[in-house]
DNA sequence: GACCAGGACCATT
DNA sequence: AATGGTCATGGT
């Protein structure tokens, strides 16, 4: 067991908020999921997660990083608009973190969420995880909550050496050209996820954009729930909603509008702030 | 049994 | 530039 300080930090609106899709609740009350090839069960804390991993050795500064439990959160909200709706969010969502995932999986991740419920996007990923991802050695502990957490994400070049009919027995549908493209892309070098790092985000952004199956709102939430450019916007069905709602009531604003009002209102954080907003509007069925 | 889901893409206007 | 249809699957 290993444990890590966290002040104000909300495990169950960060892990069910729709930004990563494998974590699941046990009967415990724990969450079950996997962080690389460690298998992981996580436990609220007053002051922190506790942590059980199937490794002897726990990669602890991975976990960390990953939760992002040394971030202070209450000087990011503080950034937030100081509106009716904005504040809302914060109280109904407090102590919500933005992940730091890995890019590769965030990104095939998201290009199989294209109208899809977060349940379905689970449960393609899943069967993903569980019929081309290697299986994680248990040492430690015995789950599970759910037999596809015994698996790692599947590999770029994994994925690259499928057909698309393999990937389609996977339920993705149409989703599997532009998966199995990208993945080739991937593999092959001649996109380099790493050297997005280094970029900022309006170029990082198109770079993501050239790959099949990825637009403006994947791009976001990859640049956003991965590489931690915060000031990524990801606009869905929820997010439209909670604006025009909930800042529009009356007149329905343009798209062109409404994305300048989006790149301008929410200040540094926009994007967390746009993670508060989404959580919020689901939990809150507003 | 409709309706919709953390969209992208391509063909029309 | 801006809409509209299409894609595959399953939850609500």
């Amino acid at each position: 067991m290993s444990f890590f300080p966290a002040n104000n930090y909300n495990l169950a609106a960060t892990l069910a908020s729709g930004q990563a899709f494998r974590w699941y609740p046990n009967v415990q009350g724990a969450w079950e999921g996997v962080i690389g090839r460690e298998f992981l069960m996580l436990r609220q804390q007053p002051n922190g997660i506790e942590a059980h991993s199937s490794n002897a050795n726990p990669n602890s500064s991975a976990i960390q990083h990953y939760l992002q439990t040394d971030i202070d959160i209450d000087a990011i909200t503080a950034t937030f608009p100081n509106d009716p709706p904005m504040q809302a969010a914060i109280a109904a969502c407090r102590g919500l973190r933005l992940l730091r995932q890995d890019p590769w999986e965030c990104l095939a991740s998201f290009i199989l969420s294209s109208t899809k419920q977060i349940v379905q996007i689970q449960q393609i990923v899943g069967a993903l995880c569980e019929c081309y991802g290697e299986e994680i050695s248990m040492a430690a502990v015995c789950p599970c909550s759910n037999n596809s957490l015994r698996f790692a994400f599947p590999s770029a070049a994994k994925l690259a050496s499928l057909s698309e009919p393999q990937l389609r027995s996977c339920k993705m549908g149409f989703r599997a050209p532009y998966l199995l493209k990208t993945a080739r892309l991937i593999s092959s070098g001649e996109l380099d996820l790493e050297s997005l790092r280094k970029m900022k985000t309006p170029e990082a952004r198109e770079t993501l954009c050239t790959l099949p199956g990825v637009g403006e709102k994947i791009a976001n939430c990859v640049l956003l729930f991965a590489y931690g450019f915060q000031d990524a916007f990801p606009v869905d069905v929820w997010v439209q909603k909670a604006i025009r709602q909930l800042y529009f009531p009356k007149r329905k604003p343009s798209a062109k509008r409404l994305k300048h009002f989006v790149q301008t209102h929410f200040g540094p954080n926009a994007g967390y702030a746009q993670q508060y907003l989404f959580h919020y509007m689901r939990t809150q069925r507003l």
